[in-house]
DNA sequence: ACGGTTCAGTGAACCGTTTCACCTCCGTCC
DNA sequence: GGACGGAGGTGAAACGGTTCACTGAACCGT
């Protein structure tokens, strides 16, 4: 039977103290030790504890942690989000996920139900991070940025995305590759993202040919991005944005009888667990996925606890080499 | 600037009615069309949301549904939350998304949190279906159970896991395999659970061979468990309890310089989208995931606005053949 | 003209905490 | 010995909605 729940004003009665006194003591303020002791043993005895919603309602924290993420198609993402959702509840938060499926106009939305939500702070991978609600968004709750920076925030964890696509690009330059085509995932709203504008700028140092073209991260829109660029550039590798994208261009280079290495080198973004296990496996640009939960966890957490100074963490990243880009013969 | 929210108390001044008949009007109840178009206007003006934590302290419901995994390590358990918490969300709900990391005590604790924080219904892999703290807890919160049935609940979906492991061990006794190793997710205090059982009894009738192992989902864990076994037992064939765990086996198969499937076929359960990029492609018990998900919200959603009759929904496999199992020669 | 329904809307209690302003001891310091 | 101060505790007002019991007016058929 599913007896009412014991409130604070029974424990009150029951240790003959004032609910506030049982308030205070429960959180180990204000009250004697004895007292304490006393409150404790009667909550105990009453199986009492606070209602979050009340206590939400009258403190104005949740202990909630919103966190938006811009595509959990992508499974590096999906990582990212299991991570910080298990970090978050070792420091007693609750996050709530929320997917805004590649679209900028939907992370707008959600941006705003978070907030409406009442998150205590919030860890955002922002899709579209050059778009003017961030500024206001970040006025008015603690805000952390994974990826790209964004004005106003509490904290941010940088991912030093110029080194990441100059490791990628000069790999592939140093194996002979000239005619590569690059896979990046779909922001309709936003072409000029920093990673891309790094992307171009790279290829003309390098004197690459590149081709950029948008991909979905999920396994039937990465393969068709991929099919398509294969047959119309035949370029000599591709460069995809996030490893999950690679996978459509494994998926797409099986359909259309190409081996990878041989007939086309791949090169990826993340480093997914998978990544390792296919064959041949996937040469990425491998980033700590640890270190980026756990800062963001700590900086987001911080932040939502009262006011800080901002600070910034750069990720830097490494290339894994697996067999997936092989030398390119004249 | 954050400026305060507006209240309901403003939007009454506003247009010159109760705080009641504002609430009752931006819920389209007990008001003239006129009345409700005066205030939906006059909250449109003011910016005004209602606050969903006094609300939720009101009314007594949160528009959250807990959603509690056996262990989000397996990539099908993300996708299948992924799936989820979309879906919810298009029901206006939110998904508090729990990962119990293979540990029944920890299920159990998370669980007990989840009703804490008053979410209006849960759904529940369960990890021990077994566990007594089930009963109590269908009885105070509505639950729909995902894969093993519950006392209780207002809902399940269930997997006809016995057809799920006729259909892979009658395909590797069509192939030729006598001599079977089982790897089935860790869950130290339950070693009876219903899926298990099956496997033996199914092993018995076949005249099988087959020893079962424990194994983790994650890469590393379930990777140790495989090159375990394969040493130890070489056996023919490797039955997977789950996608992740055969991706284990496929790194300590290619570690081993075992090929897959000359030397050892596998077999997996579930289906996850990297299963069919492998190579050779896992041959695999494809369970409907969209179903899976369609259902469970549907019948979460339904028992969290209030009473239903409990329902059942049967979900049943098929064999998904790719290249990971090959006919054993004399 | 009259009792009986509906319809639209009101007032106030309530949900269960936190927190602010105060109050009362009691020991201490000068 | 009186002002001071801190420790421990109290009462009541928030917090921002929902909901229950009720009212006044309009409308109905007879």
């Amino acid at each position: 039977m599913p007896r009412k729940r014991a409130t604070i004003r029974e424990v009150a009665q029951a240790t003959g103290l004032s609910p506030a006194a049982v308030s205070y003591a429960l959180r180990g303020l204000q009250v004697s030790e004895e007292t304490m002791e006393r409150v404790r043993a009667a909550a105990a005895e009453l199986g009492y504890e606070a209602d979050p919603i009340a206590r939400a309602l009258a403190s104005g924290r949740t202990g909630m942690i919103g966190l938006l993420c811009g595509s959990l198609e992508d499974l590096w993402q999906q990582s990212l989000a299991v991570g910080i959702s298990r970090g978050l509840r070792e420091k007693d938060r609750y996050a709530l996920i929320l997917d805004a499926v590649g679209d900028p106009a939907r992370e707008r939305v959600l941006a705003q139900q978070l907030r409406d939500q009442r998150v205590d702070g919030m860890i955002v991978q922002p899709l579209d991070p050059a778009a003017a609600f961030w500024t206001e968004l970040c006025a008015s709750l603690p805000v952390v940025a994974i990826g790209d920076s964004l004005p106003g925030t509490a904290g941010e964890v940088i991912f030093d995305n110029r080194r990441g696509v100059t490791l990628a690009l000069e790999h592939l330059r140093d194996l002979g590759h000239r005619r590569i085509a690059v896979l990046t995932p779909t922001r309709a709203s936003t072409p000029d993202r920093p990673a891309d504008v790094h992307v171009t700028a790279e290829a003309d140092r390098l004197g690459l040919d590149i081709e950029v073209a948008p991909a979905q991260h999920g396994p039937a829109g990465a393969t068709a991005a991929a099919r398509e660029i294969l047959l119309a550039r035949k370029p000599s590798a591709v460069f995809c944005f996030a490893d999950s994208i690679a996978y459509g261009v494994y998926a797409a280079a099986q359909e259309l009888g190409l081996s990878i290495p041989d007939d086309v080198s791949v090169m990826g973004y993340d480093d997914h667990p998978m990544s390792g296990l296919l064959t041949p496996g996937l040469t990425t640009v491998d980033w700590d996925i640890d270190g980026i939960v756990r800062a963001a966890v700590r900086l987001v957490a911080a932040a939502a606890d009262g006011p800080v100074r901002r600070r910034r963490v750069t990720q830097s990243p490494t290339l894994r080499e697996r067999g997936s880009v092989a030398r390119l013969l004249p």
